[in-house]
RNA sequence: UGUCCUAUGGUGUAAUGGUAACACUGCAGAUUUUGAUUCUGCCUUUCUAGGUUCGAAUCCUGGUAGGACAACCA
């Protein structure tokens, strides 16, 4: 957790819990998925609160899959979320299911119903949701409410037996129809689905609801700090009420905001409907905010636990600017991928007078910013370049030191160059670029004593490699989507994704293996994805870097 | 016209009755063989009205604003 800043409220109560010795000083967090999706960002908040006020503390983390709803649940995602949780660089001390505590859930059932506090309703959906009230008028007793011990215990055995259809019967604690708090009145604990479970198979007809497993399952742990957002809020006197008429393991729950972040949706339902009605390719689509998406984009795990510790953890909604999160990959690629050059928008440049089939190697260091450089690589230079469009300008403005008619500018890794001339086609597009170079300005050598403002990179012609960019924007237009006027996927950036088929890389990229991150020179950091092979490597641009130029360039 | 929660720069988060700070953003400058990075400086803050106190962002009361709660979802 964070250093230099003071510590967060869920710090403190967990610290204050360890120095008086509650639960003998014993420090048990959960984190408790529900497998009907894959983890997104917002998850990871929770996941490096829960793991690291464990580890801060000295205490474990269990991990529970919260599958107590087989109609939407499926291993699928189970699998993708252990795998998840791993690659954010967490172990869990033990992998459970909610699913395990079904027998035990059952019995605790039975022994309510027998204490006189929960009742078998025949009520439909539509009968509990009239006689439920609204927040500001109470509501009314079921008729069935106060059936005997022993008709309820009858019918809800033959619920379990599978006597009656789906919908036809539910257990509901007996608590009040009249408290102003809209859980309290009378919830519902259990209801029949006929539907086999992904992991209890046909075993169970009958399921718990959240509010009746999810305080029982922290119980049944030893959960000591049972973490969960803002909304469950108004559950917790729920979970107390069981745990305290059960009379078992005093979990306690505490809740915070939870993460929004800026041009981004952030619900499993929304995310499931970009990926169902293929407005992403799929859940690991880079620009879905889930960690498989960010994943493949080409963020590091470092980076997201860097970002979950600096947000800090406080109880008031709060919107993150997506651009911290970049700020924090930023910070961790320049450290460590490698420079690299590539063209993105090409176009010709012939060195009239270096000589015709020369072709030299001239070394260039990987990253200056990493501690050792990076080691150095040979780039080859020849007399026809690549270089980008952006970079040659017919009329140049005042400010730019790039390339224009008469302009010097530096070759990175290679010589200082001079603009001699250049050919347009018919409809006035550049075509060609003929330049002159200084033979004593090659880097490290320079003797040439000419000094030039502007530093471009190039990648000769005859080397290159084709590659294909997937060049990534934010997914949405409005910075709210969820709260923007209408529909959020109307507000679907139509240009999130630009494919370029025809960059052009120096050849060093062809020992790139997908997942390999680099930062392509002046353009931005980008990683080589699974769609590539040997003919068409492809890279996805994880963020580009800052760019001073486009800002100054965009304020005429 | 209910119950509960929340309110500190543009965005987040600290300050735990004693000089309102840190990060990001923005702006300006220095350095730079990436208009990147790095470095320096600057801008901008306690929702409101009372009260308690020598002293209030912090405690109390009222107001205002925002949020949560009426799934056989979690």
């Amino acid at each position: 957790m964070s250093i230099e800043k003071g510590p967060n409220f869920l710090e403190e109560i967990v610290a204050e819990d360890v120095k008086n010795g509650k639960h003998g000083g014993r420090v048990l967090t959960r984190f408790p998925p529900e497998p009907n999706g894959y983890l997104h960002i917002g998850h990871s908040k929770s996941i490096c609160l829960n793991f690291g006020l464990a580890q801060e503390f000295g205490g474990k983390t269990n991990l529970r899959f919260d599958d107590t709803n087989p109609v939407t649940e499926d291993t699928e995602y189970v699998e993708s979320i252990k795998n998840d949780i791993r690659w954010l660089g967490f172990n869990w001390a033990n992998e459970f299911y909610a699913s395990d505590y079904f027998e035990q859930l059952y019995e605790c059932a039975c022994e309510l119903i027998k204490k006189g506090l929960a009742y078998v309703d025949d009520s439909t959906a539509e009968e509990i949701a009239a006689m439920k009230g609204t927040p500001t008028e109470p509501g009314k007793n079921s008729p069935y409410r106060d059936r005997s011990v022993e008709e309820n215990l009858d019918l809800f055995a033959r619920m379990r037996a599978g006597e009656f259809k789906d919908g036809d019967k539910t257990l509901r604690a007996k608590i009040d129809m009249a408290s102003p708090n809209m859980h309290f009145r009378d919830p519902l604990m259990y209801r029949i689905r006929h539907v086999p479970h992904h992991r209890t198979g046909k075993k169970w007809c009958i399921y718990p609801m959240y509010d009746y497993a999810h305080g029982q399952s922290d119980s049944i742990e030893n959960i000591t700090h049972s973490i969960c957002t803002l909304e469950f809020e108004v559950h917790r006197p729920v979970y107390d009420w069981f745990i305290e008429k059960l009379n078992i393991f005093p979990s306690h729950q505490y809740e915070m905001a939870r993460l929004n972040l800026t041009y981004t949706v952030m619900s499993k339902r929304k995310l499931l409907q970009l990926v169902n009605e293929k407005h992403v390719s799929g859940w690991d689509d880079p620009r879905m905010p889930t960690l498989s998406g960010y994943r493949r984009r080409g963020y590091t795990p470092e980076s997201i636990r860097e970002f979950c510790d600096r947000i800090g953890v406080a109880r008031r909604e709060n919107m993150i600017d997506v651009g911290l999160l970049e700020y924090f990959i930023r910070e961790d690629l320049n450290k460590s991928a490698n420079r690299v050059m590539v063209v993105t928008d090409p176009i010709k440049l012939i060195i009239d007078n270096y000589p015709e089939g020369q072709v030299e190697l001239l070394p260039g260091e990987n990253n200056p910013e990493a501690e050792d450089k990076g080691g150095t690589r040979e780039i080859p230079f020849s007399k026809e370049l690549w270089i980008e469009r952006d970079d040659f300008m017919e009329e140049p403005t005042k400010k730019y030191f790039r390339l224009g008619p008469g302009l010097k500018v530096r070759l990175k890794h290679a010589y200082i160059l001079e603009c001699v001339s250049f050919k347009k086609d018919e409809a006035g597009n550049v075509t060609e670029i003929h330049c002159n170079y200084f033979p004593e300005s090659k880097s490290g050598h320079d003797t040439s004593g000419i000094s030039v403002k502007g530093v471009i990179h190039w990648v000769s012609a005859a080397q290159a490699i084709n590659c294909e960019l997937r060049m990534y924007d934010r997914l949405f237009i409005p910075e709210d989507p969820s709260n923007a006027e209408g529909d959020f996927k109307d507000h679907i950036n139509p240009n999130s994704l630009e494919v370029i088929s025809n960059a052009y890389a120096e050849p060093e990229l062809k020992k790139a293996k997908a997942g390999d991150k680099f930062q392509f020179v002046r353009k931005g950091y980008f990683c080589m994805d699974p769609d590539s092979t040997a003919d068409n490597p492809v890279f996805n641009r994880t963020v580009g870097l800052k760019d001073s130029w486009a800002k100054e360039a965009g304020k005429k």
